[in-house]
DNA sequence: CAACTACTTTACGTTAACGTCAACGTCGTC
DNA sequence: GACGACGTTGACGTTAACGTAAAGTAGTTG
């Protein structure tokens, strides 16, 4: 679990500005997202993303971006490369889709959602834990004559 | 990110009935948190876990399922076994614990706290994703004339 | 008492998600 | 034209968190 907080800023498709011809290196984008240029090969490598390549040289663009920090901000929620992958490529293949596909995704969205319905109620109770710890801890600290 | 149910409800220490001499195998606490025996056994070599012994055999008691519980749900929420052995350690050495080491616990929770907050901006942000894709996926559904 | 069942230790295997290193190509620039 | 920064592809190494299999013990049940 790291720390990070750059991530810059921008809404996901809700782009009023199509000033969108920036492209991006592997390096610019492991800077952005705090992030080894290993790591994003990797996930290249797992199908998370498909950079266009000028000769060898791998180029981004927006859309690699947006899908890189989903992919960051999936794991910092605890799903899996693969699982993200899954949803990933059912979204790509959507317009296109068929039924049963189309239902499946409906279904992974919906694990997800419980997903994280869970993890609320445990950040719930994890903030709860520590309320206490830290009363608990700042009594002592007082006991000692150390504010 | 597994999809588990039970865990046994009870708060954590305002047990206003001490009924509390009830005891645990190891068998019955994993089917409780629907993990393995193996896994709690990891956990105890790990310092998480520290049951009686009776024999050769373990015997856990409320303190201990207590502690499965915080350490499963600190697994949901993404901290290693090592940062909740951390604080696990902490806390118990917190009664005649020194300045420094409380000033310590004290920066962990509130790092803990912050990677929460993020965690919380994450599901809130991630939900809004989903919300989006399931939008899109229905309208495809519609369109193939299919609710 | 034999067969279960649940528990134990020891030890090696596995998977995900990268890290690290080698060996090489390609710019720009001093 | 040598140097440094940045990029590339293998390929092997590493860590966390268990899984799995072997081999043994302890209680109880028909």
């Amino acid at each position: 679990m790291r720390i990070s907080k750059a991530e810059a800023t921008d809404s996901v498709n809700g782009s009023s500005l199509p000033r969108q011809r920036r492209t991006y290196s592997i390096g610019e984008l492991a800077r952005m997202f705090e992030v080894t240029p290993r790591t994003i090969r990797f996930y290249e490598q797992e199908g998370l993303l498909a950079p266009e390549r000028r000769g060898q040289t791998r180029i981004y663009h927006e859309k690699d971006r947006v899908r890189l920090k989903l992919t960051l901000r999936g794991k910092r929620l605890g799903f899996s490369l693969a699982e993200i992958r899954e949803v990933i490529e059912m979204y790509d293949a959507m317009p296109d889709g068929n039924a049963r596909q189309l239902k499946r995704l409906l279904e992974i969205l919906a694990d997800k959602r419980s997903n994280m319905e869970r993890q609320l109620e445990d950040i719930r109770l994890m903030q709860r834990e520590l309320d206490d710890v830290e009363m608990r801890a700042r009594e002592v600290l007082e006991r000692l004559g150390q504010p």
